[in-house]
RNA sequence: GGGUCUAUAGCCAAGUGGUAAGGCAUGGGACUGCAACUCCCUGAUUCGUUGGUUCAAAUCCGACUAGGCCCUCCA
């Protein structure tokens, strides 16, 4: 198995700290507004890493964040006078109705940094101590610079990132560089801490959650190519002074995605919502299409891209309904546990899942041509095109029929064969109404 | 200005030194009571441009060109 690994920007194998156990983290959203599907992207790529790892017999621990405390959900609370719990819960509730209708709600921890700020606190204080932060008016800074390979993630060294500065230096802090752990405020909702009245940094929160849940180094941690740097570059900063690590050993970005060549970001109102692209399409629509492209590459999201993913669910939804009326009308069963060498193959090489979705077509193809030969061995195809399926989170109806189904099928064989076609058509519709062709 | 990624047919895209996967679209055929579904055939003397290394380059190295992203909140 090899990871394109950002920490070195290279593929390397991928060797968990422990061998049986993964454990993953993935920036999670800032929960003022309802996520598009650009945000979709990382949910929709580890989900899929989480289940990969798991198809393999892993014992996966996947946790993403929600950022709750924040200043722009004490924007939206002014604007909409409400208080800033509203706000959050409100949009916390939303992703998770829009994490389930994308079948990508299954993980194992969703920490929020209202139920971490003694935690918060605490890991502050810890830096402070060992001098790697410093006070001022309250507000509590990182000293960047006390960080000797700082710049690793991102691939930029101190100098230059300075003389890149874009922004005016804020005049409180020791250097440009240096970020906030804690920034007093006394707008809206804030919190009492050891420094006084304030809101915590949002680069300090992933940290010290990592801390909480996994109490050491992870294997994985993931986030958008946005994050990498300062975010990420700063997580690392403050592994590195409280435990002389990177805080993870591989460190996977994805793509964005692109309209018209530019990103889609809230800021540019050129987005998608996940919950409005839903009612039209399915999630294994917006799935194909992102698998269509590699994670680390950008994704121009197109009508064109759009039309051929909904051919590929098509394609896909058909062969799967014509094998599973074979299975049901001859009492046999699909096979969960099958494996697929050339699947993992594919897998095993950085989630390479634009040949996997090739792969998938030609066994679609396969499936199609044994359905027609009513050849046994085509639940087998069908086994495998399920597994790869699940594994890349794509849902089809493989129901058992009723007792009733069999013999309403059967009749519509019958009067096709009888030439009864007023008979079998009106068959054929109910076969079609129960999904069942 | 610095960093980083990308450039392969009309479109999406694989390929990581051994002679260009796959899909969509197009056109032709087959199957079929009618539909739907499906199957077969049909494309790049060439991989942004240009030097170099090599018996051999889309693949490695250099230069150039174009574009994305980051350096400022964003997945």
């Amino acid at each position: 198995m090899f990871i394109y690994n950002s920490l070195t920007n290279k593929k390397e194998e991928f060797i968990p700290i422990n061998k049986n156990k993964i454990t993953m983290y993935v920036c999670g959203p800032t929960v003022y507004n309802y996520v598009h599907i650009g945000n979709m992207r990382p949910v929709i790529t580890f989900d899929m890493v989480y289940k990969y790892f798991k198809y393999l017999g892993y014992d996966v621990t996947y946790a993403s964040n929600f950022t709750d405390i924040n200043y722009k959900i004490t924007k939206a609370a002014i604007d909409n006078n409400v208080t800033e719990r509203e706000i959050a819960n409100k949009y916390i509730e939303a992703y998770l109705e829009d994490l389930t209708s994308y079948n990508c709600a299954d993980i194992d921890y969703r920490p929020r940094v209202i139920d971490n700020l003694d935690n918060i606190f605490n890991f502050i204080s810890k830096l402070i101590e060992k001098d790697y932060a410093y006070v001022v008016d309250g507000d509590v800074y990182f000293r960047v610079k006390k960080i000797k390979d700082y710049g690793i993630l991102s691939n930029q060294n101190i100098e230059e990132l300075e003389s890149g500065a874009r922004v005016e230096v804020d005049k409180k802090k020791e250097d440009a560089l240096d970020f906030a752990l804690w920034r007093s405020s006394s707008e809206g909702e804030v919190f009492d801490s050891p420094w006084g009245k304030g809101i915590p940094g949002w680069h300090t929160e992933c940290v010290v959650m990592i801390d909480g849940i996994f109490n050491g180094k992870i294997d994985i941690h993931g986030g958008g190519i946005d994050l990498q740097f300062p975010h990420h570059e700063n997580e690392i900063a403050q592994s590195m002074a409280l435990h002389n690590h990177h805080l993870a050993n591989y460190w996977m970005h994805n793509g964005h995605i692109n309209v018209d060549g530019q990103k889609m970001s809230k800021s540019l109102n050129n987005f998608i919502l996940a919950r409005d692209f839903i009612k039209n399409y399915s999630s294994n629509v917006i799935k194909i299409s992102m698998f269509k492209t590699h994670y680390r590459l950008p994704l121009n999201f197109t009508s064109d891209l759009l039309n051929e993913a909904i051919n590929i669910d098509d394609k896909i939804r058909n062969v799967i309904k014509s094998a599973n009326v074979y299975r049901n009308v001859n009492n046999l069963e699909f096979n969960a546990n099958i494996k697929d060498d050339i699947f993992e193959k594919y897998m095993n090489d950085d989630f390479n899942t634009p040949n996997v979705i090739s792969y998938l077509l030609e066994l679609v193809k396969k499936l199609n041509e044994l359905i027609r030969k009513n050849d046994n061995n085509l639940i087998d195809v069908a086994s495998k095109i399920l597994v790869i399926c699940d594994v890349l989170g794509l849902k089809y109806n493989v129901d058992k029929w009723h007792k009733d189904d069999i013999l309403l099928y059967n009749n519509w064989i019958d009067a096709r064969n009888n030439k009864d076609f007023d008979k079998a058509d009106l068959l054929r519709k109910k076969l079609i109404d129960k999904n069942i062709l």
